[in-house]
DNA sequence: ACCTGAACACCGTTCAAGT
DNA sequence: ACCTGAACACCGTTCAAGT
């Protein structure tokens, strides 16, 4: 422990690491730069050189997250077969998955409590605009397979994303029990595609 | 200010009107005891009679949010007509339209973050229940009303929430412009309603 | 019953200085 | 280029004491 060289070489890195995992088991309220810095092994001062500010962690975690999101997502997809409703039907679950498992960072993702008056870096933009471009892949291909309606697949694509979304904040609340969740998506993609139930 | 008595008279609601405006305006982060002790002409240790800690306020608050929440509901279901869908649409845009109004509320109230490990206090369980049941009687009068369709209604009303959740994230992140919330609800209730656009 | 003032242990942020 | 240590202005929380 003591015995750290006096350049760490990858402090980058292991903040990053060490923030998602104390975000996922305790939240953001008790995520702390000097908390970071301590268990990196370093002085409270010396995140400043890789992160301007706290806000820039949170960027730096919120992008991370969509990267990996788009990343699960493309590999969702590409381990499914042609069958497209269990292809949109494991997307969904992923989806849900990603964001219950870490809520904070989702809620970081989607900045509810940062966009006050800071723009998000174009990074992060850029990051979160693949995500949302898979997401558009997914509604297009349904509609020429036939198994969702025609029409403007912008609309669709943003039903879509704020049930799961909305699934997985009834999940984080509490008013859904995880067993509840499959069939809960399986309910919602039948809606959509106007299979009666 | 400074002829202010020894004995402040409302200090518990004066701090929870001031909070709900400061969160409204300026977000959970914003939010300090000591702050809101200021500006209500008291010692930061005041509020200590009021709220053991502030938690204890945070919970005071989201419970205030869904008594304010129950009330704007029940006020909209009265001032609708008979025709069902009209009222479906008008809770829902009122849903919606509180949810983006006091978003840092919202999310107070669905407890994302304070959830870690801690029990919200029985109060707030009934308050938010009481909205619950709202939602649930408006699913059980569509049905009856041939508007919605059979089954488990239960679902329904899980399904419609997560709608209005997930739109209400989306408009609160910019992904979603506010004219584009109205026409959105639409699409989600034509779905529920299973009519073809 | 309600509020004050001092004290404690934390923060984020800044900056001159060290390696 | 990267990190340290001291300093500053904030927090939440606690507690004896005042009115």
């Amino acid at each position: 422990m003591n015995d750290r060289p006096y350049h760490h070489g990858s402090l980058r890195t292991t903040l990053l690491d060490e923030a998602e995992r104390t975000l996922r088991e305790h939240g953001l309220e008790a995520l702390s730069l000097r908390d970071l810095a301590r268990q990196a092994g370093v002085s409270h001062a010396a995140p400043r050189r890789h992160f301007a500010d706290r806000q820039a962690l949170l960027d730096a975690l919120a992008e991370a997250g969509f990267v990996r999101l788009d990343d699960e997502m493309r590999k969702t997809i590409d381990r499914t077969g042609q069958d497209y409703e269990a292809r949109l039907q494991a997307v969904a679950a992923g989806y849900v998955r990603f964001a219950t498992r870490d809520a904070a960072l989702l809620e970081l993702m989607f900045g509810a409590k940062n966009a006050k008056d800071v723009e998000p870096p174009d990074t992060l933009r850029a990051a979160a605009e693949r995500v949302f471009t898979a997401f558009g892949d997914l509604i297009g291909q349904g509609q020429r397979a036939g198994v969702l309606p025609p029409g403007d697949p912008e609309r669709l694509r943003l039903l879509l994303l704020a049930t799961l979304q909305g699934i997985a904040a009834l999940v984080t609340s509490g008013r859904v029990q995880p067993g509840q969740v499959d069939p809960l998506i399986a309910d919602a993609i039948a809606l959509f595609t106007h299979r009666q139930r």
